[in-house]
DNA sequence: TTGTAAGCGTTATCAT
DNA sequence: ATGATAACGCTTACAA
């Protein structure tokens, strides 16, 4: 396409208001804050608009006035379906309110996630939204400069850099712990992902361990086993803690797919649930609910996890608010017949 | 935090200069281009980068050089798991590549899509990726005007917008079927999503109709439904189709986890698989393989998709290469148990 | 209600 | 190898 003028190229702002015969002030403001332009103007304007193709150009515009309506969020993993409703929740708030979203992932990798920080800040994002809690003291150092909004929402932390918004996954392990021995499990095994490299695991373990206390259950450190994530991974757990000195009558796989791995095995082999053990699992997949028997998992707040986050970044960001916040959201036991 | 010269913010690219006695655009040079520049400056520069603080500001440096590094993807659903790896694989190029990815959810509506393509042309993206084949004429409009490229990978359009990355739905699906009948089944009953809404189901239909009229074998209306996605959903198509006035000895489920719910229901009624009916997806979630029996499936290169697309755009964008597109990427066929 | 002028923080371009 | 100057396209601040 050709401008009136003569030269190509995308239309600019200059071009709307000649041909709208007022000064870019006015196009501005017909275009940001339409009530403070008179009726006429407002419709030479649109028709303007229209005639030439404008499209805002948002770089010129927050670089003058210094406000973007960028939120940066990085994830461990974007593949992850855990995470999806997170981003989902967070996509969700910020189009109702017109902001836009970057996403980076940091194969959780705490150096990764630096640098993704920085390429936000580069881009002079409005706020920021970190799935895990801890950082490299450079990322810490950057945002803390940067004066940047900051929500973490992996797990409730004790320190957060500004604000959290999350669920306890010390308070969920203990409930459904105390669950399962109320319903009479004596020898609890517990199987999570690596508490060295993940804070939520971590939490997760401190959870099991306080309800077997509370319970008068002794800690049997051969039932507590750490695996990578996935179905394989779930499977071969459950075969360790059956063949292994102290035989569970009741397993809670805190970590990914980890109980439908472990179901779909006793599937597999004929083995009654939860005649020959009960289990129990961590997170709300749908799946769980389908499988023979359905399974016994905690119902998390994932969704809304993502909802209030962004929720929260935009009351900072607009000023609605101020100061550090930590938003403790509810997650609830689904009892189903594998326990 | 306050700079030298007393004013309060974030440190600028002058701040730098003046610290590392050499003028911006020297720190510019040094960073961007640390060849250009001698190694005394580039020591110094680093020095002062560091002393301040410096987060460059891309938004000055976009607008200024008329190129950004920011790729926008337009997915139906973020919560989808199967968008989750093509995003994954977009990801992990871009990363490579040091551009970053925007991301916005269309929920499945053109209109939708329209507004997320205008958010992503006003932040000047420099490529566009778009899960969605069918966009609204405005969309298109704005696509063209922009002259940002594109990459579409719903499925192989006879008339893209620009590049195309993906697999052929009607292939794939013309290829399950044909194995089915190929297998001995006679009365292949097929379940999709809504074909009006969704061209890749369109295409999944034709795929299906082209392999029986090749394989000899009736069309049966009787035998097509259309359903919404979901595990309940594919339950209910299930007992819908063997209760109907055809009963099916095979049922394609060519949608989202509607074979995982029907093959579940079968376990739930002790239905044997594939003895009282065959099953077949056409997704490869790792679940499948897990189930009893496994299920047969395609597995389609969701992954790849992703990576193709972000390369084949950072190609077109540092011209490496030019003109229309299309990358017809390979399905496989698993076969399993369930057939 | 509308306009003018001066930036926002970079990079392109042309000098030296 | 380095620097001066003028954009890039918009908004802020002030004026009329």
């Amino acid at each position: 396409m050709t401008r009136e003028d003569g030269k190509s190229g995308a239309a600019r702002m200059r071009d709307v208001a000649r041909m709208a015969q007022v000064s870019t002030m006015t196009v501005s403001r017909a275009l940001t804050d339409p009530a403070k332009v008179s009726p006429d103007v407002r419709a030479r304007v649109a028709e303007a608009v229209r005639a030439v193709g404008y499209v805002p150009n948002k770089l010129a515009g927050s670089l003058s006035s210094s406000r973007s309506r960028i939120i940066g969020l990085v994830v461990p993993s974007i593949e992850n379906s855990l995470f999806a409703s997170t981003v989902q929740g967070i996509s969700d708030v910020l189009r109702r309110h017109d902001h836009q979203l970057m996403i980076a992932d940091s194969g959780y990798s705490m150096e990764a996630e630096e640098a993704a920080i920085r390429a936000f800040l580069e881009q002079r994002v409005a706020g920021l939204i970190l799935h895990d809690t801890t950082h490299t003291p450079a990322a810490v150092e950057m945002i803390r400069r940067s004066g940047v909004p900051v929500v973490e929402n992996g797990t409730l932390v004790p320190d957060p850099l500004d604000m959290v918004v999350s669920y306890s996954n010390q308070d969920a392990s203990r409930a459904m712990t105390l669950h399962l021995a109320r319903l009479g499990y004596r020898r609890i095994g517990f199987v999570s992902l690596h508490a060295a490299t993940n804070a939520r695991s971590r939490d997760r373990q401190l959870g099991y361990r306080a309800a077997l206390e509370e319970a008068g259950l002794p800690f049997e450190p051969a039932l507590m086993l750490e695996m990578p994530g996935g179905l394989a991974s779930g499977a071969e757990a459950l075969l360790r803690l059956m063949e292994g000195p102290v035989v569970p009558d009741a397993i809670f796989f805190a970590g990914d797919v980890l109980a439908m791995g472990a179901s779909l095995e006793c599937a597999r082999r004929g083995w009654p649930v939860p005649g020959k053990v009960a289990i129990a699992a961590f997170d709300n997949f749908d799946l769980l609910g389908h499988l023979v028997p359905p399974v016994t998992t905690l119902k998390l707040p994932r969704l809304e996890i993502g909802r209030r986050s962004a929720e929260v970044l935009l009351d900072r960001i607009q000023g609605r608010a101020s100061g550090p916040l930590a938003v403790d959201l509810r997650f609830e036991i689904i009892h189903r017949a594998s326990t």
